[in-house]
RNA sequence: GGGAGCAUAGCUCAGCUGGGAGAGCACUUGCCUUACAAGCAAGGGGUCACAGGUUCGAGCCCUGUUGUUCCCACCA
C-alpha cells in the first residue's frame, strides 16, 4: 500500500509541492515530436508590470484546461507564455512612482535614464505575474517565456515595420487623430471608448460680414474649439440658407473672416442646420475642410491647453477655456441659448480622459489591402470563432476599418526604425541602425522619437514567439498555432491584428480557432475595477479555497462568449467538491489491498452500471471538450463523481467490501480503483492539483507513467456499454430511493429496521439487490415475490409495488396520511395517463413519430394503467 | 442609426441535433448511518418574458412585441 492520504484535503499543503514536481521534471515542456501532432496555444501576454486579476485567472484557466486535455490526448502540446511591455500602462505606472517618490517627471530624467528606470521596474515586478500564474496551475512551457521587447521579438517588429514600409503599407502623414491630452500621445481608433455624458448645446451667433445685423446661428457642444473655426457649413438643399452660401461671416471673439460653404455632411434637421467648421479638431469638419479648402488652425496644444495668440484664453486648459469663452460670448451678446444635451464623448481607454481629435503627423498602417485577406480567412472558415457570432463582430469591424495609427508619443516601446535626414529630408527605414541617409549619404540623420503602438508587437505574438522571422524548427512544427483564447474585449485590439499580420507575414492565419470568453463580473454583475474596489483577488481565493476550486468555479460558470458573475460562495462549493473527491479517494484507498487497477473478470450489476456510466461520461466529456463546451464538460464530471460514483457506487460496494468473500472484496476494489483512476483523468484538466496528488497515491496499471498530467486521456471500452445492466441497476436504485422516501415520509429513522416484501418480476436482479436494499434502505427480512404485472425483463419496478411492500411500515403511521398520499398520487397518474392517451390516439403522432418513441409511450401508458389499478386497489383496501 | 446577446425555481445559471422541466446556492424536515457535517437522506418551490406561427408534439425552430445588457458608428 502506498502512503496514506490525510483526513482533510489541504490544498495549501499540496499545490506548491505538486507544481514544483511537475516543473522540476519537465512536464510542461513542449517538445517537437515527429510522431505526434502539435497543439499550440500562445498565451495572451499580460502586462509585464501587472498583477493577476480574475480575468487573467479565467483566461489562463481555460487555456490550461485545453492544453492539459490535448496533452493527455497525445498531442505535442505547447503553451507559450510571456508578457507584454504594455506601452502606456507601464510608462504611466513608472511615471507615477517617479512623481510620488521623487517628485520628478520623465523629462527631468531624460529618455535614456527614464528607460533604465522602466527596465528596472520590469526586472523587479516582471516575474510577479508569472509566479501568480503558476499558483493557478498553468502548465506553460516557461522556458519559452517571451517578452515583447526581447531582442528576438524586437527584431520581428523591425522586420515587419520595414517590410510593410517597403510595400507601401506604412506611411507617415498629417491626419486628424485621437489624442489623449493626459497621456500626451496619439491613440488608435480602437483605443477610444465612447461614453454618453451630459453636456450642453450652445447656440452662437456668427455675424455675416458686411451685412450689419445679419448673422447665422451655429450650434455646438464644444464652444472652446471655435477659436479654431475656419468656416461655417450648411446643407446645399437647405432653403433657409441659400442666399448666404458663398458669403463670409465673422468669428466672434477672434474676428476671423471665414467662408460659409454648402456641404452634404450637414444635417438640416439637427440643431440650427448650420455648423461651425473646426477642421483641426473634428474629424468630420476635417473632411469638409478638405472638400472646401478650409484652413486648419490648431488651437489646442498636446496638453489640451489653448495655444499662444488667443489673448487671455492662451494657456487655459480646454475646460477653463470653454467657461471663459461662453462667458464672453454671453457678455458680448453672441450667445443665443444653451440647451442640455446628451453627448457621446470619446475617452482614452487607459486614463479615461476625454480624447481630443487633432491634426498631427503620425505613422499609419494602410489597412484596406491587409483587411482583404483577413476577411477572407474568416469568411472561408480558415479561422473560426467560438462562439460563431463573434465572427460577425470581427468582419463588421474589418470591413469598416480605418488606417491604423501606430505611432505613440511615449518612450517605453519599440522606437520607430525611421531616420530623417537633416540635410535632404529623406526618411531612411531600416532593420539595422543606419549610419547615413540612404538617399544623400549625409550623416546627419535623426531617429523618430516616437515608439510603436504596443499592439503592433502583440500582433506578431503567435509567430514572433516561435522565432520568426528566422525559419526555426519550432516555427515549422508549431506554427500555425491552434487555438487563441481571449476575451471579446480585445477582438479589435489584438485578435484582428494578429490575423492580418499572420496572413501578411507568414502567409497563414496564426490559428484556426478563436475561443472567446466573457468578462468576470462581481456578484452584482458589475465590472471588477480598481475604482469601484469590487475586485476579487484570484490568489486570495486560491489560497483560501485552493486553486482547483477557483479553477472549477471559473470554468463551470463559463459559457463561451458570455460574462459570468463571480460568487465567493461558489468557490466554497467547489472546495467542498474537492473535499468530496478527496474523501472518496480516501475511502477507496483505505479499503485497498490489491496493487493494480485491472478490471476483474467477474462484474456485479453495480460494476456494470458504473462502467456503463463511466463510458458515457468519457464520451460526452470528450465531445464537449472538443467543442469547447468546457463548462458543460466540467458539470458532467462533477455530476458523475458526486451523484454516481460517491452517492451510489461507493455505497453499493460496501456490502462486498465489508463482507467475507475475499474474491468479491478484491473485485470491488479493482473496479473502484479503475473507475476512480479514469475519473481522475477526466477531472485533471479542471482540477490538476488534487487529481495528481490522489493519483500519486493509487496503484497503477502497467505502462502508467509517473505523472497523471502525462497520462493518456481515457477512452471508453465498448464492452462497458451494457444498457441492460445499466437499466437493471437503475431499477434497483429507484426502489431504494422509493423506500427511502416512504420511510422519510413516515418518520422512520434509519436505526429502525423495516420488514420489506418486495413484489417484482425482476427476481434475478433483486436477488443481487437484496444486500443493497438492506444496507441502503435499512430493510431487514427482504422477501421477494414475483408478480405478473411487471414486464418480463423485469427492469422497471413501479413504485406501486413498493406501496404493497411498505404495508408493514404503513401500519406505523396514521392511515389517513397514507390515504392522502395515495390519492394525490392517483390523481397525478390519472392526469398523466389522460394526456398520454390523447397523444396515443392522435393519428399524427402514430404516423409520424419514430416507432421507438411510439412504442416507448405505449409501454409507458401500459405501466401507468397497471399503476393506477394498483393504487385504486390499495385505496379500496384501506376503506 | 447598425449589429449582437440575454429573459427558465427566491438568487446565479445549465438545458448541446424539437420527444416525460434540471444543477448549485438558499429554504423545510430528519439524520454525527465507520470516506466525507466542507457530509447523508427526503422534500417544497417554475404559465420556461408576452403574442402569434410551423409541427402529431416547442424552453428549443420562425415572426412580432416588451424589457434588459453589450459592441460598432455617430448630428456639430
Amino acid at each position: 500500500m502506498k502512503k496514506e492520504l490525510p483526513k482533510v484535503y489541504e490544498p495549501q499543503e499540496v499545490e506548491g509541492r505538486i507544481y514544483e514536481m511537475w516543473e522540476r521534471n519537465g512536464c510542461f515542456a513542449g517538445h517537437r515530436d515527429p510522431d505526434k501532432k502539435p497543439f499550440t496555444i500562445v498565451m495572451p501576454p499580460p502586462n509585464v508590470t501587472g498583477q493577476l486579476h480574475m480575468g487573467h485567472a479565467m483566461d489562463s484557466t481555460l487555456q490550461d484546461i485545453l492544453i492539459r486535455f490535448k496533452r493527455m490526448q497525445g498531442y505535442a502540446a505547447l503553451w507559450v507564455p510571456g508578457t507584454d511591455h504594455a506601452g502606456i500602462a507601464t510608462q504611466i505606472k513608472v511615471e507615477e512612482e517617479l512623481r510620488t517618490k521623487e517628485g520628478l517627471t520623465r523629462y527631468d530624467l531624460g529618455r535614456e535614464k527614464f528607460l533604465e528606470r522602466v527596465w528596472d521596474w520590469k526586472k523587479k515586478y516582471g516575474g510577479r505575474i508569472v509566479q501568480q500564474q503558476k499558483k493557478l496551475g498553468a502548465s506553460c512551457d516557461w522556458d519559452r517565456s517571451r517578452f515583447t521587447m526581447d531582442e528576438g521579438l524586437s527584431k520581428a517588429v523591425r522586420h515587419v515595420f520595414v517590410s510593410l514600409y517597403q510595400k507601401g503599407l506604412i506611411y507617415k502623414g498629417s491626419r486628424i487623430i485621437n489624442w489623449c491630452p493626459h497621456c500626451v500621445t496619439a491613440l488608435s481608433d480602437a483605443e477610444v471608448e465612447y461614453k454618453d455624458k451630459p453636456g450642453s448645446f450652445w447656440h452662437i451667433r456668427y455675424p455675416i460680414a458686411g451685412e450689419e445685423g445679419r448673422y447665422v446661428i451655429v450650434a455646438t457642444t464644444r464652444p472652446e474649439t471655435m477659436l479654431g473655426d475656419t468656416g461655417v457649413a450648411v446643407n446645399p438643399n437647405d432653403e433657409r440658407y441659400q442666399d448666404i452660401v458663398g458669403k463670409t461671416c465673422i468669428l466672434p471673439l477672434v474676428g476671423r473672416e471665414m467662408p460659409i460653404v454648402a456641404d452634404e455632411y450637414v444635417d438640416m434637421e439637427f440643431g440650427t442646420g448650420c455648423v461651425k467648421m473646426t477642421p483641426a479638431h473634428d474629424p468630420n469638419d476635417f473632411e469638409v475642410g478638405l472638400r472646401h479648402n478650409l484652413d486648419t488652425i490648431r488651437v489646442l496644444d498636446d496638453n489640451g491647453k489653448v495655444v499662444e495668440g488667443y489673448g487671455r484664453y492662451s494657456g487655459m486648459d480646454r475646460y477653463e477655456a470653454r467657461k471663459a469663452i461662453v462667458a464672453d460670448l454671453e457678455a458680448q451678446g453672441y450667445l443665443v441659448k444653451v440647451e442640455p444635451h446628451q453627448h457621446n464623448v470619446g475617452t482614452c481607454y487607459r486614463c479615461h480622459s476625454d480624447v481630443e481629435p487633432l491634426i498631427s503627423a503620425q505613422w499609419f498602417v494602410k489597412m484596406a489591402p491587409l483587411a482583404r485577406e483577413a476577411l477572407r480567412v474568416v469568411n472561408d472558415g480558415e479561422v473560426k470563432f467560438v462562439p460563431d457570432r463573434f465572427s460577425k463582430t470581427y468582419t463588421n469591424w474589418m470591413e469598416n476599418v480605418h488606417d491604423w495609427c501606430i505611432s505613440r508619443q511615449l518612450w517605453w516601446g519599440h522606437q520607430i526604425p525611421a531616420w530623417t535626414c537633416q540635410d535632404c529630408g529623406h526618411i531612411t527605414v531600416s532593420e539595422t541602425d543606419p549610419t547615413e541617409c540612404e538617399h544623400c549619404h549625409s550623416k546627419h540623420i535623426v531617429q523618430e522619437e516616437d515608439v510603436l503602438d504596443t499592439w503592433f508587437s502583440s500582433a506578431l505574438w503567435p509567430f514572433s514567439t516561435l522565432g520568426w522571422p528566422e525559419e526555426t524548427e519550432d516555427l515549422k512544427y508549431f506554427y500555425p498555432t491552434d487555438v487563441l483564447v481571449t476575451g471579446y474585449d480585445i477582438i479589435f485590439f489584438w485578435v484582428a491584428r494578429m490575423i492580418f499580420s499572420g496572413c501578411e507575414h507568414t502567409g497563414k492565419p496564426p490559428f484556426h480557432t478563436v475561443f472567446i470568453h466573457g468578462l468576470v463580473r462581481d456578484d452584482q454583475g458589475r465590472k471588477m475595477s480598481k475604482s469601484l474596489g469590487n475586485g476579487i483577488d484570484p490568489l486570495e481565493m486560491a489560497e483560501k479555497y485552493g486553486a482547483d476550486a477557483l479553477r472549477f468555479n471559473l470554468v463551470s460558470g463559463n459559457s463561451p462568449g458570455n460574462d459570468m458573475r463571480f460568487y465567493v460562495e461558489k468557490c466554497e462549493a467547489m472546495r467542498n467538491f474537492a473535499n468530496k473527491i478527496w474523501n472518496a479517494s480516501r475511502f477507496v484507498q483505505m479499503n485497498l489491498t490489491v496493487e493494480d487497477n485491472r478490471l476483474p473478470g467477474h462484474l456485479e450489476p453495480e460494476d456494470k452500471w458504473i462502467l456503463c456510466r463511466l463510458g458515457e461520461v468519457i464520451g460526452e466529456v470528450t465531445e464537449n471538450m472538443e467543442a469547447y463546451e468546457l463548462g458543460v464538460a466540467s458539470a458532467k464530471v462533477y455530476d458523475f463523481i458526486w451523484s454516481d460514483f460517491c452517492d451510489w457506487y461507493i455505497e453499493l460496494t460496501k456490502a462486498r467490501l465489508q463482507g467475507d468473500d475475499q474474491q468479491a472484496k478484491e473485485n470491488a476494489q479493482h473496479v473502484l480503483v479503475f473507475v476512480l483512476t479514469e475519473t481522475l483523468k477526466l477531472l485533471h484538466p479542471f482540477m490538476p492539483f488534487i487529481t495528481e496528488e490522489i493519483w500519486q497515491a493509487l496503484p497503477h496499471s502497467e505502462g502508467a507513467g509517473d505523472y497523471l498530467m502525462l497520462e493518456s486521456w481515457p477512452t471508453a471500452d465498448p464492452a462497458w456499454a451494457d444498457g441492460e445492466a445499466k437499466q437493471a441497476m437503475e431499477a434497483v436504485m429507484d426502489v431504494i430511493r422509493a423506500i427511502r422516501a416512504r420511510r422519510a415520509e413516515m418518520n422512520v429513522p434509519p436505526s429502525r429496521k423495516a420488514h420489506l416484501t418486495l413484489v417484482t418480476g425482476a427476481k434475478d436482479i433483486f436477488s443481487t439487490g437484496v444486500a443493497h436494499l438492506k444496507r441502503l434502505a435499512w430493510c431487514d427480512d427482504v422477501t421477494i415475490q414475483t408478480d405478473d404485472l411487471t414486464d418480463t425483463a423485469g427492469m422497471v419496478c413501479d413504485v406501486t409495488h413498493m406501496a404493497k411492500a411498505y404495508l408493514p411500515l404503513a401500519q406505523l403511521v396514521d392511515i389517513a396520511k397514507e390515504k392522502a398520499r395515495l390519492t394525490k398520487d392517483l390523481v397525478k397518474k390519472q392526469g398523466e395517463l389522460k394526456g398520454l392517451e390523447a397523444k396515443l390516439s392522435n393519428p399524427g403522432f402514430l404516423n409520424k413519430a419514430p416507432e421507438a418513441v411510439v412504442a416507448a409511450e405505449q409501454d409507458r401508458a401500459e405501466k401507468l394503467k397497471a399503476l393506477i389499478a394498483k393504487l385504486e386497489e390499495q385505496l379500496a383496501s384501506m376503506g
